[in-house]
DNA sequence: GATGAATGAGTGTTCATTCAT
DNA sequence: AATGAATGAACACTCATTCAT
């Protein structure tokens, strides 16, 4: 929802005013984040930044709307963000094949762009809370409806258990994800590339244990 | 922390000011919040304030260790704090029993004291986060540190894997334990008083799921 | 005083400029006006506005000056705005004959253009003020003029009282017509257009009043 | 509305800041008018400004509930403000005597507290504007319904018309009085003090034949 | 002729904190 | 032991105006 002129904003100065935003909207949250920081970092005028974005809120939902953007590519695969990998696969096993998929390119993802994973926590984290901005709220709500469609494509094929109340095994799965994202973060720095699939297998398996039928073969325990 | 005057307070006073500010720092966040209205709706003065607290953050501080040790209290079963039921278990099957009866205590605890409860999310969502209080990350801390705790004596007894690195386990199992919580929550208004048996049951078996070693007979599965 | 660029303009495009110019200025006043909203309307560019105009005081004095030649027009009679009625009139009677053509004049015209009634209430209310913008205080002080002068007229006649201070009887006078005025105004939506004459009577009748010699028969008494 | 404490401010301080308050406002209106200029004026902090009076807002209201008290006090004649001296007239020329007599004092009030004057030719072109403040608004709905109470004691006395539309009497009259004041504020400097009387007089006998039933010896003309 | 990006002093308002009493 | 008046830097936001193109 910028004012349109922002569209024809030279695209390096753009970029610039969309990361500094980011940086310090993913630092310090919206209500805390100082537009006149922001301003003054982006070595523009007061004027200036209120002639692209008519207040606070729309650069929040700019910021917002382009990670959003970021990401969703990311997890289309790479290709225009209407592709869904997961609508392809036909059998269980590739359909947990395409969730390790999934997660590798993520991981790479953020290792490239670590304030895409600031913003990313921080959309998790507001999830149900009441107190953060409704823009992130959206935001959450749309990467939890993401999750939700693929879950339901796990359902039909046979993966997913069906048997619990809607939302309930969404809540854990999603909420075990995010928890294993956190401990990811924190080893960032550590993790050798060669690692990167092993973590994404790994993280999968958790997440067949949750949601897998009950009466399945149990993930990573073929004996 | 609070200024040693503090302690001398009648405690009728002392009780009010925490839980007037528990309110606000659970509702607004401890940026948000104002001082201001807490002071007002204490119905003290602003030297009054100063006077036993030496500023926000002390107060806060004074907020969340209240928080924290009634939250102790109550996972330690109604006894003292020092009271540590996972330790007295000797089996795993008692072990997963103490969870059912640990999560029961706490549903009902949050039934009847709503506050805590967004207390309680409000420090499940800072986790991990640059952005919170240092005090609130502290006590997000301790309380993975209890968890870490208790899964460790889970180890002890052959109910808990240990083939992963430090941390991860805990974080992913943390992080589940916090997203069924969410779904709890919305749910409150909804639940019969009868099902809270179910779901301590349900929410352990997940737990199990995740954290029992590879080899064990899986939770709920049993034929 | 528009640099005269503005006399070359396209003659739609100048009245279009007026007339959302004279909208806004009459809507929020002088202070309040944002340019920025006029030349959105206008459609032009705000180089273009400061091509045509030197700064926002220009435009309001072209806006007013506007104002004022549609408004002599019409109390000219319609003719050219140098014809003036009163002065042919020859007898006290004539005289109060025309005062009452004149508002029937006015009455229809601000029925058939709204503007024009907002734009005479606020140089109303901005006489004789501190506050309003200098250029208003003028156009008030030439509708006063105007008024003075037909009353000089009525004096010539002896239909107007002449032992009063300078400016007194003006000041009442139009008062009084600034009154009537107000409380026609919001009639206007339930006057029948029959009763425009009636009006126009009875607004004549309250000003002889006032402005008759004491020693005349008074007016609307005459047993 | 101010906030409690201001009643407790040093009274001189209180006066004060309403002073300098009321020539801003008065001054420059309500939009206009600066608070960090009234702030300055005062010798105040930000701060103290916003301890005393919760908004802009709340410092006009206070600043004209101050003003008409003082107008009200003035017209009940000095006395305490529900003293109203028009309901003790029981004759026609008792009634006219006391609108005198009001004027009498009026004038010798705006003589000694100009800005009062300033105020009320404010609140008085401000009437059925749409554009000014409420607050003012209603202030200037107080004085035309005091106006109008008195009229309609007129009415009882037989001194006032009763043949015309609601409202048409009430807004002409005013009118007719407020033009007059506008002239005598203009001559104030060159007013004599023992004009005062005469001026009363005066616009009581413009009032008068404006208001007169028809059939009444019209004032000021007995041969 | 005409554009529109850029400016920056200005606005009203908030709030943790201090300190004389 | 307690008060509450006072502070002032910081906030988000506005808008008439300029000027390189």
């Amino acid at each position: 929802m910028p004012l349109p002129r922002f569209a024809k904003l030279d695209p390096n100065k753009k970029a610039n005013i969309i990361l500094v935003a980011s940086e310090e909207f993913a630092a310090r949250g919206y209500e805390k984040a100082s537009l006149n920081v922001i301003i003054a970092r982006c070595g523009m005028s007061k004027g200036a930044m209120y002639y692209y974005f008519s207040d606070k809120d729309d650069l929040y939902r700019t910021v917002l709307e382009d990670f959003l953007a970021g990401l969703f590519e990311i997890w289309s695969g790479g290709a225009d963000d209407k592709h869904r990998p997961f609508d392809e696969v036909e059998t269980p096993e590739a359909y947990w094949e395409e969730w390790i998929a999934h997660y590798r390119r993520s991981i790479r993802h953020y290792q490239k762009q670590p304030v895409y994973g600031e913003m990313f926590h921080r959309c998790l984290r507001s999830r149900a809370s009441g107190i953060s901005h409704p823009a992130l709220t959206d935001v959450a709500e749309q990467i939890r409806e993401w999750i939700a469609t693929v879950l339901k494509r796990g359902e039909e094929l046979g993966a997913v258990r069906t048997d619990l109340p809607e939302g309930l095994l969404l809540d854990s799965a999603f909420g075990m994800l995010e928890g294993f994202d956190r401990w990811l973060f924190q080893e960032f720095a550590n993790l050798p590339d060669e690692e990167i699939d092993g973590i994404a297998e790994l993280v999968t398996e958790f997440l067949r244990r949750i949601v897998e039928p009950v009466s399945a073969e149990p993930a990573g325990r073929r004996s």
